[in-house]
DNA sequence: TTTAGCCGATAAATCGATTTACAAGTACCA
DNA sequence: TGGTACTTGTAAATCGATTTATCGGCTAAA
């Protein structure tokens, strides 16, 4: 059956529960209610069996422990993209709080891409985790669907709407976007350019809405423009500079997602106006660079440690209790007004 | 043993290969050959177990074929923090390579620390992984020792020196700074500080001496002042901040990583200098950020894409070739020289 | 003294796939 | 006709842990 030398593994195998039981002089019944904490075993053959632990360095083995007491101690978690911080950040947070609770996650990227977030969800479900965190890739909900069907506990992550059946921890996007404008409003904007990505994704419908609201409710009236520059930097990029070339560029700019805020930066700067002497400008998420910007950029700021938190608690509530009834919690963002924002010139541009 | 109705599992709990078996009237080896692509089946008997196995929606545990195979279709990888997109491109990068070939990648972080960096290479050999990707979090190869002595095959990532005794890619860390250092030059620098992190990475090594010999080698003498500023942004702004309140800052700056070109902007900005009037800086990696500066960083880029598919080819050929001996690869890095070089001023600042 | 109950320990079944060893059937050749 | 070789297909062993059913020994209750 297996090599019994009791010499630390000359042979390249790592020991099972066997050798130890061998070498404890118990059987591996015994050695898997020592290393489980099972009282029911006498302190001397308990001693014996951490004493053969030691001497082998022996490691439990997840695969086949899963695989008996049916249950994965893997988690899921799906991202839009590895390379946005934003969700780096999230990551590492959730990373942690996973480690914590004696689950091991695995993180994949969907590419932005509902093709890629149906196969990674396929393959996390062919793990048969113990649950998934998803970013959802776009407003379509064929994978939840599928993802409920299947039993498996899930909790959708930041692009969530807060009508969701599902479960889902996000952020209070519209009072957030509603700060931002009235603080622009405040400034003496009259104006304002919104820099959405895709008008589907939950959370930037909540933005845009919240925004728009916001400037309709103030005392004097604001006018907003909505502009959906897709999902990536290239695709921002070219849309802003087509509203730029095609009317005159406003005199304060919003953007709703990174990748926005980074095109408008850019094109501001290939026309030559300078921010916020010509046009104001605000962006979404918290990045080291914006604070080394000339000026600085203002920003609202999602709790990222917060979200994970929250999402990393509701998934575990939701493995523990599968017919609690869904629930979404949203979270507030703060706010950082910094330079980038100042008032208009009086004169038109 | 198994509930035997055939409807689509109404039991929440997937169908088997045994659950295939049955409907397709065959045994389960006769499943799993079929599942496998092993021809020596008869063309009836596969066509009715693909028939049995779309009718159940049957998708193989892959915990159970590792387990029984004895070789694992995960592989490891550890980077230093999510955060940096500069790892988070790689992570994206080696997992698409890592879905090509059948591999489910696991990603997970060592928070820059020994510690984590430890505790993750056990747990992954705990889950067997059929191989490991390390970026290390320091010069300590104790890791790698272990590494070695389990048997896991692994490669070292990025932070690689071309001397090192283990697997590795890298890039060509020496000669791009050298470029940097030469175009500092005939841009008129004759001075130059040079903000490392840490002494003993490997790569950080190879930089800070590409920069120095190549500053050594011009000419007309160049100066070199070498500043170690921590593992973060928050040590980096603080030394960097240290050394432009003790001295006068110098009038050129190359950040050897990316926390070091955020506090140098960050600090230059304070002072109230201009880039590059008063201070010419350059960096490394390419974030999109750099871009919108006023003006554009000049960096060293590193080709992520290529350093994945390196690691990559190495680490299956590695898994193929367990005896073969251990090769280091280096890849060119390309440079942008944009705005954030300039010609100093002529007069004493 | 007998019976019931508890405790510590173990043999054997189990999770879900793969692999091995072998049996039955067929073809080919001397 | 008998023997070798080759094809298909299956029963059973296997991977390494957990769980279940059971057993011997000992104590407390009847």
């Amino acid at each position: 059956m297996r090599s019994s030398t009791a010499s630390k593994r000359r042979d390249m195998t790592r020991p099972t529960i066997y050798d130890v039981a061998r070498n404890a002089q118990v059987s591996p019944a015994t050695v898997s209610k020592v290393l489980r904490g099972v009282t029911t075993v006498g302190a001397d053959n308990a001693n014996r069996v951490m004493e053969a632990v030691r001497d082998l360095g022996f490691r439990s083995d997840p695969l086949a422990a899963n695989l008996r007491r049916n249950r994965r101690s893997l988690v899921g978690l799906i991202v839009p993209d590895f390379k946005n911080p934003f969700f780096g950040a999230l990551v590492a947070a959730i990373e942690q709080l996973a480690e914590g609770s004696g689950y091991r996650l695995v993180a994949v990227s969907s590419s932005e891409t509902e093709k890629m977030e149906h196969r990674q969800i396929e393959a996390l479900l062919d793990w048969r985790v113990a649950g998934i965190l998803l970013i959802p890739s776009s407003a379509n909900q064929t994978d939840q669907t599928l993802l409920l069907s299947e039993g498996t506990p899930f909790v959708i992550v930041d692009r969530v709407s807060p009508a969701s059946p599902f479960d889902g921890v996000g952020v209070d996007n519209a009072e957030a976007c509603a700060t931002m404008v009235r603080h622009f409003y405040d400034q003496g904007h009259r104006k304002l350019l919104i820099a959405a990505s895709l008008p589907d994704l939950p959370n930037m419908k909540e933005r845009v809405e919240g925004a728009c609201s916001a400037a309709r409710s103030t005392a004097e009236s604001m006018e907003t423009e909505i502009l959906y520059c897709g999902p990536d930097l290239a695709h921002a990029t070219a849309s802003v500079a087509k509203r730029f070339e095609q009317q005159a560029p406003p005199q304060a700019v919003f953007a709703l997602f990174i990748q926005a805020t980074l095109a408008v930066l850019r094109e501001v700067d290939k026309l030559g106006l300078a921010v916020p002497r010509d046009i104001s400008v605000a962006g979404f998420d918290d990045f080291e660079w914006m604070q080394v910007m000339h000026p600085p950029v203002a920003s609202v700021i999602q709790p990222i440690e917060e979200m994970a938190a929250a999402a990393w608690k509701q998934l575990l509530h939701r493995i523990e209790f599968p017919d609690h009834k869904p629930l979404t919690v949203q979270i507030p963002c703060s706010l950082e007004f910094r330079g980038s924002i100042a008032r208009p010139r009086k004169e038109a541009p």
